[in-house]
DNA sequence: CGCCGAGTTGAGAACTCTCAAATACAGTGG
DNA sequence: CCACTGTATTTGAGAGTTCTCAACTCGGCG
């Protein structure tokens, strides 16, 4: 977990994310003047349940996992951010410890933005407050899709769900941007069920070879 | 669902709750002019899934499931609202429809806020934008609590949990505070499975008669 | 006294998990 | 390009949990 430079990719991609897209260049300028990126290895602990967290983290490659862990050593992951997404400003403006630890998912490259900063700035800055409401209200719903997916439909529905919102309308297939492990992970699933899932579609007209999806039938994914 | 005048003891709820109580009394009485209030009775339709919600809705008195429903006609509850608390400020903030319907789960008094004007507030008063963030995150993390106990704890956990963290820490007993139903949405099982969940604590020391719940050993629940 | 809604109990079905074994793959060093 | 090693993924079998449906209890009410 070593620092790096911020690169013009980098910079291009905080550019181009739902967060920093609406602010103003000065602004952003700002909140990079304290900021510092660091590449992580799969597996590497941005932070841990119960710390205190005092900044805000952004996926500038990669993928960071967030998860709770249970008194029994078992976890959940209750999110998972990729390039361009924003984590752990809950924390910081609830005054709390964090309630979830982030690792993560593969290589990835994060950027640390100044929490103290950013919070100056949201309770001054019309701009970046309306962004973080923005943000928040993203964010809440994506768990909330989660919570009515686990409570509403099985492993291969939600599978199929997965599938049907990932490949992009005019194609037919596309790949998985992640190892399925993650993916079981997201949906909440044990590996195998995931395997399962996936073999009870290939019985309708769903192709998987390593990470590359194929839909024969989309009205069948659908009717499931 | 009838209008009704905003009473004194509505007022102090408001200005008792978790948004308004950091807000200065002019904002408060700002937003409190273009409000209306009705009562309604269990099972009465706040707005539907889907439908364009232009207004934040406020529990005076009672409680709001806020549930979305599978095509098959199941529904999952996604979350609660008691007394004081604040609905429905996503879709406005996403300019989305609902993705949930919200129904008074007994009788109840509701305030509606009117949304372009509290959305303007939002966008101008940066005591409101604060108030909101904050807001944002405690929801953020009460659906991630649910999450994440779905995924981690067996119904029984999730019971003990709920007394647990409902009981006074000073006390051994406690009234639900609504139907066993209602709580069993909330904890995502079937209300059968809470009936049984609770016959298990009973083994190690729960009473449950009606609504009135006696720990006689909390360290057992804690166990769990 | 019979009805009604809420809650409980029983039984079997449906799902998902866990553990173990078999494969498939990817990256490494020849 | 190949063998080798460790990590993913798949599959099988059995166990565990929760759901569904149906019957039954309980307390309140007309």
């Amino acid at each position: 977990m070593n620092t790096l430079q911020l690169t013009s990719t980098d910079r291009a991609t905080l550019m181009r994310s739902r967060f920093f897209a609406r602010l103003p260049q000065s602004t952003f300028e700002d909140v990079l003047n304290s900021a510092s990126v660091s590449a992580c290895e799969e597996r590497d602990v941005l932070f841990r349940q119960d710390e205190d967290v005092d900044d805000v983290f952004f996926v500038l490659s990669g993928l960071v996992r967030l998860c709770r862990m249970g008194k029994d050593g078992r976890e959940a992951d209750v999110a998972l951010f990729s390039e361009g997404e924003m984590l752990a400003e809950t924390a910081m403006f609830l005054r709390q410890r964090a309630t979830a630890s982030a690792v993560a998912a593969k290589k990835s490259v994060i950027a640390r933005l100044n929490g103290g900063k950013l919070q100056h700035l949201a309770a001054t800055d019309h701009e970046v407050a309306q962004a973080l409401i923005e943000h928040l209200c993203y964010r809440g719903k994506m768990t909330e899709d989660l919570l009515a997916e686990d409570r509403l439909l099985t492993a291969t529905q939600r599978v199929a769900n997965f599938i049907l919102s990932h490949c992009p309308k005019d194609s037919t297939s596309f790949r998985l941007p992640f190892q399925k492990n993650i993916l079981a992970g997201k949906l909440g699933l044990a590996p195998e069920a995931l395997s399962r899932a996936f073999s009870t579609l290939r019985q309708s007209g769903v192709t998987v070879r390593g990470r590359l999806i194929e839909i024969h039938d989309r009205h069948a994914l659908e009717r499931f």
